[in-house]
DNA sequence: AATAAATACGAACGATCGTACTCTTCTTGC
DNA sequence: GCAAGAAGAGTACGATCGTTCGTATTTATT
């Protein structure tokens, strides 16, 4: 299962003319979705991204019909990303816990790597859209679920796997996972210290350990 | 042990000849700190808080020096109310897990009671302030810092109180139950729903249940 | 080589941003 | 009652915002 459901990543047109064209827009959006963390989708102007980019602003502005579409078009490419850095390392073979080790790890990694120089994109564009209500708004929700899904995938998968005790509460354990992430996230971006993505990962682990099947 | 370090409170001058301008400050910040956990401080402009109020633009602004002299004022109230709702409950009497359960309940009370419409203001504007140098995020920063300081405190108290187990790591218990906190705005905020509220006084006593001294 | 489309640029627009200034209104102390 | 000072309104400034338009340059098809 992938997160992505829209489809830019299609070629849509058959034509081989646009060469210039799609990766000069591909490079617009990855700069945007990584400026997005630190200034957010709102503070990001036209005229910063388009001097980060070294174009002209209306030469930038041409590749979208108005900023909510650059910022659509953002989230997906950070979507993209996110999808390459921490789901695909995931998606091979492995299966309940060890699926889940390798999620946790691929995330806590693209944190340390600052594959987003603000951390975790989702997070840092959640903050500022979470009562800004808008198709950006619906589409972080909609990633966020998938997430969540995946990672109760996981548990399930554990469960039938004997890894976990069968009474277990998914909801409550995937709760629990998902905020040792996100206190890994923002304990490293706000005091800019490594030692929390360690502490993530123990937290994780420790859950794990309580939730291995107790003796009957 | 309170928050609250800076002077805001003392009322500095004597004179009994300002109560207009006083209450009218106070009007404005606390308009601010709300508004700020929806827009942003950055996306705060001073024209909707203006309005928002009911005073002119440069009215309102007579009272501040400058954009950033609001933010700053902005996150001492937010200190304040968070100091008000949250802390001072937990300050008489308790100890231990006992302040602890005090502390988390304040803390998702808050949230569920709208206090700040868009949850937890620390947590709202640090995302913005994260990779944002300058007073406003050292503040922040600063606050954060305290709040660790005091469930650490608690995970101490606990200890001696023979609550928990003496070999228990203090730091990563605090990790996990700052997790669950920022876990239950987080998605609470995000979802619009309120079990997540549930799911993260839960993660705190799953946590607490795993710290308890086990016989030896 | 010629045509058409794609791509980017420069200039300019109305709106809004933070900020500064002056002027009126109201309260307070003598 | 009068002067002093605080509180707020009104207006206007330069800068920047998203956005539009016309034009030049490049690229691909014929």
């Amino acid at each position: 299962m992938s997160l992505i459901s829209s489809s830019i990543t299609s070629s849509k047109s058959g034509g081989t003319h646009r060469l210039k064209g799609q990766s000069s827009r591909t490079n617009i959006l990855l700069t945007a979705a990584k400026l997005a963390t630190t200034k957010g989708l709102a503070g990001l102007s036209i005229g910063d991204l388009a001097s980060e980019v070294g174009m002209s602003k209306s030469g930038l502005y041409a590749h979208f019909k108005s900023k909510e579409e650059l910022e659509l078009a953002t989230i997906e490419m950070a979507v993209i990303i996110f999808d390459r850095e921490v789901l695909q390392p995931a998606m091979s073979a492995h299966a309940g816990t060890k699926r889940l080790h390798v999620l946790v790890d691929s995330f806590l990694s693209h944190l340390e790597r600052k594959v987003f120089p603000g951390g975790c994109f989702f997070s840092a564009v959640a903050a500022e859209l979470d009562t800004r209500p808008g198709p950006a708004r619906d589409r972080v929700v909609e990633v966020l679920g998938n997430w969540l899904a995946l990672l109760r995938q996981c548990m399930i998968e554990a469960q039938g796997l004997g890894q976990i005790d069968p009474n277990t509460d998914i909801a409550q354990a995937v709760f629990e996972i998902e905020a040792m992430l996100l206190a890994a996230n923002f304990l490293f971006v706000m005091m800019d210290n490594p030692i929390h993505l360690t502490q993530g990962r123990r937290g994780v682990e420790n859950l794990l350990v309580r939730l291995a099947v107790a003796p009957a």
